[in-house]
DNA sequence: CTCTCTCGTTGCAAATTGAGCAACGCATGG
DNA sequence: CCATGCGTTGCTCAATTTGCAACGAGAGAG
C-alpha cells in the first residue's frame, strides 16, 4: 500500500550505503539511487550526504527517516488492527533477548504463546545485552529481555525479576558443596567466560571487569551453548545466571552456587519494550504473556 | 512522495462517493476505484460497503483511514520541520473562527503573522461554533476560536479570555444610555439575530434560547456584515460580543451594552486545537501568535 | 411498469513510472 | 598504479497507473 520509497529509504539510512541497501532488499542499486534522488528532489535538499563510504543522513533526513519508519510501523500495526476484527492475532513479534533465555525460558513461553495464536510469528533474536536496547531504539525488535535496570532513553522496563548472577559448575567441583562464593573464590579454578564485548560493565559493574582481567579463562564463547557443553564435561566455572540452566541445574547435572557480590547477587532481568512508540497488538499481547511467565517463574523460585 | 492511494482512500471515505471524490481529486473514477480495490484485495477485507448511493465506510475501513490521515497529516509536519531547517516557516494552516472574529481581530493577527513568515499560507474559515469543534475533530482545520469552554473530546483550550455578550445598537437608541441591560428589556426593541443553527443553545444557555424563540426578530443573518449594516442604519438591537465591532464602537458610530444575565456575561473566547495530533510547525506557531494576540486585546479591554 | 438518474465496476489502449543492466567518474587504500 | 568500494547515468523494457467508454445494478419519479 505504501510507496516503496519508504522502505528504500529506511535501508539505506540504516545501512549507510545504497548498494548494501540494495541487496538486502533485492532490487538494483540504480533504482534505489533513483528514488532517493527523486525525494531529494521533492524536498529540495539532499537528505544524505555522499560519502566516499556510503551515505550518511543529514539532518533533513534524519527527519524523513522519524517519518517513514513511524509510518511503516503504524503500518503493520494497521494491519494487525484489521486482522484482529476478524478475530485472529497476527503479525511478527521480535525479542532481543540474552542467549541464556534461548534455551529454556523464551522457547517455552513462546510456544505456548503460539498454540493461542497461531498467526503470529516470533522472531527470537539472541544478543549482547547493550544490543538489546539498541535494538529496541532502532526498531529492529518489539521487545527486549535484558538485565535491569536498562538506562536508556526511550525504553521503559515493563517488569523485572530477581535474577542473581551464580557460580555454576559440575556438582563434583570443589566449590560444589559451599553455600555462596566470593568472585576471588573462584579465580583458583579454571574459568569459562561469556565473551563480553566490554559493555556487561555497565550491568555487572567494575569488580566483575577486574576480576575477568586478573583471571585468564579457560574457555570464552558468545554462546552459553558452548559453554554448558564444557561445564557438563567439568571443564570449570562459569558464571550465569540460573535461567539458562533450568533443566541441568534440576536434574542436578549442574549446580548453581549464588555470588556474594553485592551487584550481582542483585542483577535483574528485565522485559524492556521501546517507549516511544505504540507497540503493535500482537506486541502486546506477547509483552502481557511474556510479563506473566516472568512472574510465575520468580514465584517458582521462591 | 507517499503513495496516491492514500489520498484517494481519504477523500472516497470523506465524500462517501468515488465519482465525487475523483472530481475533486481531479483523476477519473476508474482510476480511484482500482485503487480502493487493490487495498481491499491486499487486506482481503472489504474496506467500504457498497450502498446504492454510494460507499460508507466499514469498521476496517475506518482503521485505514485514520491509519492515512495519520500518515499524510504527518507527511506535512515533515515538510514544514524540513522548510524550518532552511530557516523558513511554512505551510498552511487552517483556522476556523466565529464569523465575529474574521472582522477585524484575525485578520489584524493574521496579517502580523505572514509578515514574520511569508511563506505560511493562513485559510481563515468562518463557520458555526459547533462546526469549528468539529472541523478541528475531522482534521479539517488547525486551530479553532470559538465560544468557551468547548466540551468535546479531542480538543484541548490553549487559551481563553473573558468576552461577554452585548446588545449592540446604534447611540441614538433609546436603550444606548443604559449601562447594562437584561435580555427582557430588549424584547420591546426591534430585533437582529445571528442565524443560528439551534446548536448555539450549548454556548448561550436557555435563557438566550427562550427569549429568541418568544421575540420574533426583525431581520436574521448568518453574516454578521449584513447586521452590521443594519445596526448602523439604526435597525435595532443585536446581540454580540464586542469583538466584531471593535472600529464602530471606538468612533462611537455604535454602542454596546452589557447584558445582565449570568451566563452571557461569562461568556468566553476559546483558542482551540485538536489534542490528539501533534500540530505542524506553522499551525504551533500561529497558536503561540494568536494566543498572545489574544491576551493583548483582553488586556487592552481591561 | 418504464424511464432516468446515480452509483461502482470492467476492457482496452495510452501514458507514466519503475526496474535492471552496463558503464562511468571518483575517492580510497594497498 | 591498480584494485575496490562508492554513487550516478543512459538506455531498454516491463509493470503499473490512468483515461475513456461502456456495462449492470439499484432507487426514485411519472
Amino acid at each position: 500500500m505504501h510507496a516503496a520509497v519508504l522502505r528504500y529509504f529506511e535501508a539505506v539510512a540504516e545501512d549507510g550505503s545504497i548498494r548494501r541497501a540494495s541487496e538486502r532488499l533485492h532490487i538494483s542499486p540504480s533504482a534505489v539511487n533513483r528514488q532517493i534522488l527523486k525525494i531529494e528532489d521533492y524536498f529540495g535538499t539532499p537528505l544524505f550526504e555522499r560519502r566516499p563510504d556510503g551515505m550518511r543522513l543529514t539532518d533533513a533526513g534524519r527527519l524523513v527517516l522519524r517519518h517513514a519508519q513511524a509510518t511503516l510501523h503504524d503500518f503493520t500495526r494497521l494491519r494487525g488492527e484489521i486482522d484482529q476484527l476478524r478475530g485472529i492475532l497476527s503479525g511478527v513479534v521480535t525479542i532481543a533477548t540474552l542467549d541464556s533465555l534461548t534455551v529454556h525460558f523464551l522457547p517455552d513461553a513462546a510456544g505456548r504463546f503460539i498454540a493461542d495464536h497461531p498467526a503470529v510469528q516470533i522472531r527470537i533474536v539472541a544478543c549482547d545485552p547493550m544490543e538489546i536496547v539498541h535494538s529496541l531504539g532502532q526498531g529492529n525488535a518489539d521487545l527486549g529481555l535484558t538485565f535491569s535496570p536498562a538506562r536508556q532513553g526511550g525504553i521503559t522496563v515493563v517488569h523485572d525479576i530477581p535474577c542473581p548472577m551464580h557460580a555454576i559448575m559440575r556438582p563434583d567441583h570443589a566449590l560444589a558443596a559451599r553455600s555462596a562464593l566470593t568472585l576471588e573464590d573462584c579465580g583458583a579454578s579454571r574459568l569459562l567466560y561469556q565473551d563480553s564485548s566490554s559493555s556487561m560493565q555497565a550491568f555487572f559493574g567494575p569488580e566483575m571487569d577486574a576480576f575477568k582481567r586478573a583471571h585468564e579463562p579457560a574457555v570464552v564463547s558468545n554462546t552459553l551453548a558452548a559453554l554448558k557443553h564444557l561445564l557438563l564435561q567439568g571443564a570449570g566455572v562459569a558464571f550465569y545466571t540460573r535461567m539458562g540452566f533450568t533443566e541441568e541445574l534440576a536434574s542436578g547435572r549442574l549446580v548453581a552456587v549464588p555470588l556474594k557480590d553485592e551487584r550481582l547477587s542483585r542483577l535483574r532481568l528485565g522485559l524492556i519494550a521501546p517507549s516511544d512508540r505504540r507497540p503493535t497488538l500482537a506486541a502486546e499481547a506477547m509483552t502481557e504473556h511474556l510479563q506473566e511467565a516472568l512472574v510465575r517463574f520468580a514465584a517458582a523460585r521462591g
